[in-house]
DNA sequence: TCTGACACCCGTCGGTGGTG
DNA sequence: CACCACCGACGGGTGTCAGA
């Protein structure tokens, strides 16, 4: 073996290069240079690598490389010197702090700051605890800022990505901004923008109470608060898709046609779709409300206003609304009028549950997620069959044929549920009353009322008069703009209904001319 | 005309990604 | 941070058809 001894300079990094790269030593062996500044390194080039090594007493370190060019690269013989002197000290305090400070070093840490990380790597938490007790610590029953089940979710599935495993087992004063930013960068790659940002609002969230609550243990007490720089410099495009009064109508006319007859290429002839189900889309249609919360209104929370011929009322207890606050909508007869045509027809119709009960299920009522597999049918986006489950036997079987787009067929550009919420926005400004989609939305609306029903309430002979009653003081007391509601609710249904009641004619025209 | 087998269809469930 | 949209997968109910 080759062992030349003497100051290590430029002229012995460059020919330990040469032969790192041929990957050939004069003798075939390894071949070292040992330093006589500094006695404790070597230069040692073996096959394609040279390497920097720290020696001390039985143990030596490898601490960068002079070749190959691409981790830990180091070829400033100053540069190795100080790293070497540090690292040794270490390597005669505690050999095991060793590789947290090379790692700290090599992910861009000052000296202090690597030496401080180094010397917690035993005791201190690593990102993944940090997550575990942020979890802990915010779903407390007494908690100061409490997170919700869904947030929890949030979190778990946002830390349990793949990528980000390997920094998750790092002690969390080890973590750098770099880590978590490739992490994003990899997501917001192969994954999406949406769960890229929440890579950094989360870290940030974990780091920051930990940091606050838990410093001692996190160890998040001697290191800088990095992670307050974090940042995700995209942003999510807001949609703007707005469906016009003509195609939203359009679409509704469509699904009406296929109430008694299959869609195309169906094999069988089952109806497209099924009055309750349809009831559901107009009721969405016609008062805008978030579907989930919108489907999940009682049969006995539609109540007769008696304050008005026009107008029926329809309450949702707060549990049930975003922000859980009460809300109460007036719905214009004519609306309504429409709605129950469809209504009356479905399955389960005159439900004592509920106001949009299940063409399928009894007990449950029609959900957001039914109503839109309209719209997703009718425009021809569900899949063309199902993988049959046994070999067919030679029988003949009727086949499902094509897949068509009939929106696009009638022109109408795709849309689904929460554009209708632009659209009415739009037609409320346009008729002056800019406050009309806000209260109609239910975006800032704080009510305190009780709407909640017990079973034993509800057995109460005088039950539903006594619901009106309570129902009506909400809708009139308080905070309710129910004057402004009305009007904005007059003013869009009229508005989709007029167009109804226009293509419908148009419709039965063409028809006659037909003929 | 009846019956049973089969696979189809609409609406539901639940997970992932997006939104305000 | 708490909701929403979207969509794959699936199941109960049912139309279709061959054969009795």
């Amino acid at each position: 073996m080759a062992t030349e001894k003497l100051i290590i300079g430029d002229t012995e990094i460059n020919r330990a290069i040469a032969m790192a790269k041929s990957g050939e030593t004069p003798d075939g062996k390894i071949f070292i240079f040992t330093d006589e500044k500094f006695t404790n390194l070597r230069l040692q080039v073996q096959a394609k690598t040279a390497s920097w090594i720290v020696r001390w007493k039985s143990s030596s370190v490898t601490i960068g490389y002079a070749w190959p060019a691409k981790k830990r690269h180091i070829t400033a013989p100053s540069t190795v010197r100080k790293l070497a002197d540090t690292v040794l000290d270490l390597m005669k305090d505690d050999p095991d702090k060793v590789k947290s400070y090379l790692d700290a070093h090599f992910a861009g840490q000052s000296k202090s700051e690597a030496l401080k990380a180094a010397h917690k790597t035993a005791d201190t938490w690593t990102l993944r605890e940090c997550v575990e007790q942020t979890i802990d610590g915010k779903t407390a029953p007494d908690a100061k800022h409490k997170i919700g089940a869904n947030t929890v979710k949030d979190y778990r599935g946002t830390f349990s990505r793949d990528v980000f495993q390997k920094v998750l087992d790092k002690p969390a004063v080890l973590v750098t901004r770099g880590d978590i930013e490739s992490v994003r960068d990899h997501v917001k790659k192969h994954v999406g923008a949406s769960p890229a940002i929440k890579i950094i609002t989360y870290t940030r969230a974990v780091l920051d109470y930990c940091a606050r609550n838990h410093a001692g243990q996190s160890g998040l007490d001697k290191v800088d608060a990095w992670w307050h720089f974090l940042n995700a410099p995209f942003e999510i495009k807001p949609r703007n898709r707005r469906p016009e009064i003509e195609a939203i109508v359009a679409t509704m006319l469509l699904a009406e046609e296929y109430l008694t007859k299959p869609l195309p290429g169906r094999a069988q002839g089952v109806n497209g779709t099924n009055p309750g189900t349809l009831a559901g889309l107009w009721w969405l249609v016609l008062t805008c409300q978030r579907a989930a919360a919108g489907m999940s209104l009682l049969a006995h929370d539609v109540v007769t206003d008696p304050d008005s011929n026009e107008f029926l009322l329809a309450a949702w207890a707060e549990d049930v609304m975003k922000a859980g606050q009460a809300h109460v909508l007036p719905i214009p007869d004519r609306a309504w009028a429409m709605i129950n045509s469809f209504r009356e027809k479905g399955r389960h119709a005159g439900s004592q549950e509920w106001a949009f009960p299940s063409e399928r299920k009894k007990d449950a009522h029609a959900t957001a997620s039914g109503v839109y597999r309209i719209l997703y049918r009718l425009a021809g986006r569900d899949a063309l069959i199902q993988e049959a489950k046994v070999e067919r036997k030679g029988k003949k079987v009727p086949e499902r044929t094509e897949r068509r787009d009939l929106l696009k067929e009638a022109g109408i550009d795709w849309w689904s549920l929460h554009d209708l919420r632009r659209s009415l926005t739009k037609v409320l400004d346009d008729n002056g009353i800019p406050g009309g989609a806000t209260v109609i939305l239910a975006h800032d609306i704080h009510e305190k009322s009780e709407l909640a029903v017990t079973a034993s309430e509800r057995e109460r002979e005088d039950f539903q008069k006594l619901r009106t009653a309570r129902i009506t003081k909400m809708a009139y007391g308080g905070a309710q703009y129910i004057a402004l509601k009305k009007e904005a609710m007059r003013i869009w249904t009229d508005a989709v209904l007029d167009e109804y009641d226009r293509q419908k004619s148009e419709k039965a025209a063409t028809l006659e001319a037909a003929e």
